[in-house]
DNA sequence: GTCTATAAACGGATAGAC
DNA sequence: GTCTATCCGTTTATAGAC
């Protein structure tokens, strides 16, 4: 099942193909060494090409950086927040989310991984923006827990705090997480949900 | 209560007071900015001298990433490892276990924050060493994990991903914990247990 | 123990040829 | 769309004065 098309995720404004490379090799690169232990060299070499080369493609360092999250918080909000919606159920719709947000972890990694770790080398209006974006989503997450808590379906006390281990949770298997080893992805995201559910809510 | 002492954890062999203060703001901007992101320049105008004043403490950038995380990978045998080694109980001493690590992640965050997220700029032999203390660690927890399912007290089936799921809970604490704010040490310290045991272990 | 000065390499970014 | 050549600021690191 494509949570979506992978090549719509990192493709510039302009859609080339060539775009979606340089990217997804930008977002690799970053993930391995971080944004400031990735020079443009360092890229433009990965994908054959002399730095010049590179800037026909690219605005900035910056600005490339900016692409990237953009295009995978677009990503979550298209694929994680509106799908779930309209699902009344707050248990149901954390689940929800929760399976979503791994596949789109899973299949995005590198990218996602830069969204996520990666926000403080963004300056100034990106930035804003995109912790902006981060902190909508976030509350999304948070307002189905508080749903689950004032139901009286919560076995924890602090909403904030469970938000942040449920998230926690979730953003670590980027980090361990390598593809075509031994658990597969549903392992990894029924595991996840079974794990998260039964650490917040009460026994049914 | 002190965890271990503040000056000890950030001296260099030498012990002196003056490089604790330099390693530990170096710490401190590392994880604002990354260790790419972070130039000895910046660290010196933090400490208060010249690129050069720093270099007669210092022997160089990769060498203070290495002794940053060889102080703290010491301190938490020391104060994680050690004290928990005796503990035959499986349930009580991953208890005690996540009980310190995570005293000690508040305590002493940045440094445990390169630590735990800088190892990638380490290089050659040193990365080696401290990759492999690391999944030491690890390892030590999911030993832990490991009784726990031999003693049928475990209620999910990988070893494996359980322990990854734990420690994400512990380390993400490092992201959103802020100290002087609402929720004391001991809450987040009990919270987290409470999460990840109800998360892993059968209802007794 | 801290400074000024400087070396040597690398960084992001641009101009202009093909 | 990719290249060579180049600009210029920054980086790590050292030499040597005080």
């Amino acid at each position: 099942m494509e949570i979506v098309d992978r090549t719509r995720l990192m493709a510039t404004p302009e859609g080339q193909a060539r775009n979606a490379e340089i990217y997804r090799t930008a977002a690799e690169l970053m993930v391995e060494k971080g944004f400031g232990g990735t020079s443009i060299g360092d890229i433009a070499q990965a994908v054959g090409m002399t730095k010049s080369g590179l800037y026909h493609h690219i605005a900035s360092k910056q600005d490339m950086l900016y692409k990237i999250m953009t295009y995978v918080m677009d990503s979550v909000e298209e694929v994680v927040v509106e799908p779930t919606r309209t699902i009344a159920d707050p248990e149901e719709r954390l689940r929800e989310i929760m399976r979503l947000h791994v596949n789109g972890l899973i299949k995005y990694g590198p990218a996602m991984s830069v969204l996520m770790w990666e926000v403080n080398h963004l300056e100034s209006a990106g930035r804003t923006e995109i912790v902006n974006r981060k902190k909508a989503y976030h509350q999304y997450v948070q307002f189905a827990v508080e749903e689950l808590e004032a139901a009286g379906r919560l076995q924890v006390q602090g909403v904030k705090m469970t938000t942040q281990h449920i998230l926690s949770t979730i953003r670590g298997i980027a980090r361990w997480y390598s593809p075509n080893k031994s658990p597969k992805v549903n392992e990894v995201v029924e595991e996840t949900i079974n794990f998260v559910t039964r650490a917040i809510l009460k026994p049914s």
